[in-house]
DNA sequence: ATATTTAACGAAAGCGCTTCCGTAAATCGC
DNA sequence: GCGATTTACGGAAGCGCTTTCGTTAAATAT
């Protein structure tokens, strides 16, 4: 490995100037410079990263922590978007991205710890979990930080405008003559299912909905929609639409109608929240609120980019959704 | 920051025996090791990785690096498995995983410069591209490394048994009867495409089924099956049934039938090759030959991390694949 | 001409850790 | 009991950088 003194035993100058040339420092003449870069290019050098941060106390590295309840890490639609859309933000401007985990040489410690131990700049937190202690030890940490779907006053946060969509959701519905619609809720310790059904609730006492029911849906998983649509076909007084809090409970809807005998559209208009990339494909595609996950990714990178820089204060921000219509929604007859 | 030093300072040892009593050496005595540990505690001491990473040279950090050409990222439903798999593997040891790019503090270089400069333990890539150069340089690197979903006999390489997959797709298929058999291909600048590809003709060959055409499928896309596709459809002598490299391909593939007009499985028999989440959601669910995607990532990691530890030589994990029958293949009338 | 500023560079300390080498005290052999 | 090992610890160098503080020579001002 190549190092700076090489460099300077090279060129005959001393490794500080070197080290000036390197980092465009105004003293040291155009000359010299000049055969610095040269020898670099020569000897192929580049920085050890290692000990620039030891020195500086910046690693240009930003962590990432997860807690997803599924199990499936990565592969989560959702999740695994707003993490590519934040990667793409951070590395335009020459951050890493590092996967915190709980582990280190074995032993269990906080994320927190871990990330300190690391020495990250900054972290952004995608947690469906709405009070984790985990998370909330590095809210309150001085670590810069953003939290992605959930809400907190002491940090910067970013999620969509969940209340809007559920609204959209259903205006849409009741556009289309529904008046028996109901929902299938998130885990009501989840920020984004507490929001989406406070959404719906308002958006149903706006239209004097008064016989609208709701079934508990959990943590947004296909089987978890598939359950609750079961009670919801108990029900005597069953309803024409539903809006699932998420894509994957409104195809586990969809699965259990099926299963029952019973159509969509025809029999159930149906309607998502999401537009994971699976909603387009299936067959009738779902109509869907769309996140807007690259946005969400982004807004995340700069919030947190923000903190790091300027030290800003906790900011919010609130992404807009849209409404999708494909052919899991009917007007009914 | 609590240091090494302030531990030192409080215990009233050297900053060599309390380092030597973190990391577990002989020669401190139990009594004083006690101490230092309690005083670990109490101050909330973790050691900077930084600072160890570069007395020892070692950091605990991976890279990733994941050349795909749909320009999806971290979105790829095959891509993201088999980095949680390993992701996971990697964790358990201790191992931190870092997501490397092109450029540093805005200027490009080589993913292996990168790596270098960031001082990575080993490297993990996964890439589509036959022959990318960028790939070709870490291979030919000292950096310990392995290479998933491409060939090379000079480092570590994991990937499915591609061939055998192929074959156990047309073996099926012609045990429901089918004898015109077309393959959706994937492109020939892919390892992948190309060994499903000789898979697919050795079973032709094995039935001697001379009428089997090939449609050039692409980059793995849904567009790139649907394309496919049709050209099949124009074919005079119509395929009863298509193996397709991908799941995308297939996806594609049953688009433009459904969009011919056609059904299947009734007008055509359709396997895919992956299965991705998605195969077991859509309707009619999909056949496909399925790709262990965890076992990949496992494997990637325990070849990697065994070059790292013990200096092996190169060697090759052929993970085997198995044939999910779904809905999309009928028995021919 | 001399005094003063400026430009261009080097010495050395320091970031927080590991580890080689050395040494005093405790333990052992007989 | 005395020399030979062990045991338990500390000093200090070194990992590859950045940065503060000088220093020298050239450029400028007086």
């Amino acid at each position: 490995m190549t190092t700076i003194y090489d460099i300077a035993k090279k060129t005959g100058f001393s490794i500080t100037t070197v080290s000036r040339a390197l980092n465009n420092y105004t003293d040291v003449s155009p000359k010299t410079k000049k055969l610095i870069l040269e020898a670099v290019e020569d000897m192929h050098y580049y920085p050890n990263s290692v000990a620039r941060t030891l020195s500086t106390k910046k690693s240009w590295a930003l962590g990432i922590i997860f807690v997803e309840d599924l199990g499936i890490g990565m592969k989560h639609p959702f999740f695994n978007s707003v993490i590519e859309g934040f990667k793409k933000s951070v590395e335009q401007k020459g951050y890493d991205l590092i996967f915190l985990n709980r582990y280190v040489g074995g032993e269990k410690m906080t994320y927190l710890d871990h990330a300190l131990h690391r020495g990250v700049d900054g972290i952004a937190v995608v947690s469906s979990n709405y009070d984790d202690v985990e998370v909330e030890k590095i809210i309150g940490s001085s670590l810069p930080n953003v939290i992605i779907d959930s809400h907190t006053s002491k940090s910067n946060v970013v999620y969509s405008d969940n209340m809007r969509g559920s609204e959209l959701a259903v205006d849409y519905l009741y556009s289309l003559g529904h008046r028996n619609i109901a929902h299938i809720s998130g885990h009501s310790k989840t920020f984004v299912g507490l929001e989406r059904l406070r959404g719906f609730k308002s958006a149903v006492e706006k239209y004097q909905l008064h016989n609208s029911s709701i079934a508990e849906g959990g943590l947004f998983s296909v089987d978890g929609g598939y359950q609750a649509m079961k009670t919801l076909l108990q029900l005597e007084n069953r309803p024409t639409a539903i809006f699932a809090a998420g894509d994957n409970l409104a195809i586990g809807a969809m699965k259990a109608i099926k299963d029952a005998g019973l159509n969509v559209p025809d029999d159930f208009s149906i309607i998502g929240f999401d537009d994971i990339e699976l909603s387009g494909q299936i067959s009738p595609s779902l109509t869907t609120i769309k996140q807007d996950m690259d946005k969400i990714g982004e807004q995340a990178a700069e919030l947190l980019l923000q903190q790091i820089n300027h030290k800003t204060d906790p900011t919010i921000s609130i992404v807009p959704v849209e409404l999708i219509k494909r052919e899991t929604t009917k007007a009914i007859k």
